[in-house]
DNA sequence: AAGTTTGTTTGAAGCGCTTCAAATTTCTGT
DNA sequence: ACAGAAATTTGAAGCGCTTCAAACAAACTT
């Protein structure tokens, strides 16, 4: 095959003119029935099979597709696996399939996104857990886009949930609970060694955290000095989520926190491995030590003691998300409310002996 | 913005050639520095950045994605929704990442999918559980593509797991326990009543199941003949595996084969059913009545009892899937062999009384 | 200084298709 | 049978970019 059969050589066949041809496949209404049989058998004779939909995008055709890009740090295949964007991903299928659209994981290690969003043939965009790089790159790609948890801007239309809100809640609950001493276990963004910030130091700063992390933190804060604690003095770990790193971190907040009755964890994928420290280490939960953690994961139900947690509506979040693709917002900013659910890690601390 | 940006426009304001233009993007080590620096000034003053793959794309190009083509029935939340569909698009995912690639999951009710295929932007395809109509359609687009679970010609790449085998083994393994009394339940591919197929009239058909079902069929029937028992005096239904067909699937099983010692079942999810129909009867399994199922979804382990399944690889069928696509393969055929997982599900009959 | 090389830039020819104004044919009514 | 309306068809102009042979320049040779 030397070269491909376009429509001009159909339309030769046929010996009718390329309009027509295009016509005969597009919109068939407009074609003489005779000249379409003719146009279709002389299709069917080269084996031509339909106008290739690379002319047709050209000429101001839409992708019919929509693309995610996860977070820097994540792959492909963290769509299929990571429980949190499978999630926010079904909600963002399900405005596809409604409206007909085909929907793009990006790929793309941290050197090569940039390069894969400006290259990819989508119509718009959704960006997962984006830092600044995403965001110049897939401005210049002149299609809707949205970004998620992330307040980039008046004119950047954003999807988020109210972290602080949140974690307001959570700790709130913790503290109606009688608590009073606390630890607080952060997201660290990118495979390493958790990190430790003891209390004391005021002003910290996470190191590689999420944007929204840092307004739990505020939210947690707000709880706290309500009920006269300083943030500062509560000892902070950082930790990336996935094992063993989840866990080394665990063991840190109670190696060096040991007098913490109670942990607030920003994510239920650490609040679980601390689940799991405690009990290898024969710490009741709840009994000894209270944990709350976030985004109630589809294990944390299942989890034991059942996880107390902050659920956000993950799947309307992705639905969200895609309409404003979609429908073409502009300059739309949507926080979501959030939850807590109480189940059974979280109980009064055990009285002082 | 009325007219976007273009890259002839670039080369105007830079008053360079477009070819130098389009160098100074693509290939800027043939392009003396000085040059460049002159086209990038007149880009960020234009507000052009970058070429528009739209562009490039017709001119040889490649999409760098690959599309999946999920059966007739599902839509793009299935691959996010499914546990089955998951696991295999993990596999499938994991290639993309390693070749760079971008994952689409191509959407389409049934009546849009042909139209979807002919127009995705994809360099290549893998089929889920397609009919003709996918094939047809697929094969027009003169990519490199894949079909699972189905044998569709000689010249067609394919990836299959050995489902005769392992319905052979399912059935040996409860003929070993001492079974005699059998019932099978397939797939029904559609959304509708389950079916009821009663013994004894020979060569039944399964209605709408899909092709990888019959070949099971013969594996239970292989097994089952060398025990002396015809495939024909076995009852069968078939169940679409949602709730609540599923389950109004394996009532029709209870009431219409109560003396079945054992349930051999096409599908976990349907097997699952089966589990919790049961338990509403008061019908202990493995006590009872012994079940098998297929494929070893994630939650086959958790159930109660956990299930007695048979395995198969589907993050490795993704993978294979995906490297046929990327490596170009040509009338490749891969069978994968399954596993039988004996879990709890399964015991010696009942002694008659 | 004429003849080679080597390094750059240009211009034009597409890639495969859609669109639309203008030209042509067919149909209406009388 | 004929003007005017309606239905079809045509031809040409792009869509935005890449590629490649040819043209040109500057740097080497002998």
């Amino acid at each position: 095959m030397k070269r491909s059969i376009r429509l001009s050589d159909v339309a030769d066949a046929a010996s009718v003119s390329l309009g027509t041809a295009s016509n005969a496949f597009n919109r068939p209404e407009l074609v003489r029935p005779e000249l379409r049989v003719l146009v279709e058998a002389a299709a069917r004779e080269l084996g031509y099979s339909g106008p290739d939909p690379k002319g047709r995008l050209l000429m101001g055709g839409k992708a019919n597709a929509i693309g995610f890009v996860p977070a820097l740090e994540m792959s492909v295949a963290n769509a299929f696996y990571s429980p949190f964007l499978r999630q926010f991903l079904l909600g963002v299928a399900e405005i596809c399939d409604e409206k007909g659209a085909s929907l793009m994981v990006i790929s793309g290690a941290e050197d090569r996104k940039d390069w894969a969003i400006r290259n990819a043939l989508v119509d718009g965009f959704i960006l997962g857990h984006v830092e600044e790089v995403g965001l110049v790159s897939v401005r210049h790609r002149k299609v809707p886009f949205v970004v998620m948890d992330l307040d980039a801007g008046p004119d950047v239309n954003s999807v988020r949930i109210n972290g602080r809100d949140g974690a307001r809640c959570a700790a709130e609950h913790l503290l109606g609970l009688g608590h009073r001493k606390f630890a607080i276990m952060s997201v660290l963004r990118r495979r390493g060694d958790s990190i430790w910030h003891p209390p004391g130091k005021p002003d910290r700063q996470l190191v590689a955290s999420y944007p929204l992390d840092h307004e739990k933190l505020h939210g947690y804060g707000e709880a706290l000095a309500a009920a006269g604690i300083s943030l500062d003095d509560v000892p902070i770990v950082e930790s990336y989520p996935p094992s063993p790193w989840a866990e080394a971190g665990a063991h840190m907040l109670f190696d060096k926190a040991p007098e913490a009755t109670a942990i607030l964890v920003m994510s239920d994928k650490n609040a679980l491995a601390v689940l799991d420290v405690a009990r290898d280490r024969g710490i009741t939960v709840p009994d000894d030590i209270s944990v709350v953690g976030f985004d109630d994961a589809p294990d944390a139900a299942n989890a034991s003691p059942p996880l107390t947690t902050v659920a956000q509506p993950l799947i309307e979040k992705g639905r969200l998300a895609a309409r404003m693709i979609f429908e073409e917002f502009h300059s739309r900013h949507e926080v979501l409310p959030v939850k807590l659910i109480v189940r059974a890690s979280t109980a009064v601390p055990k009285a002082e002996e």
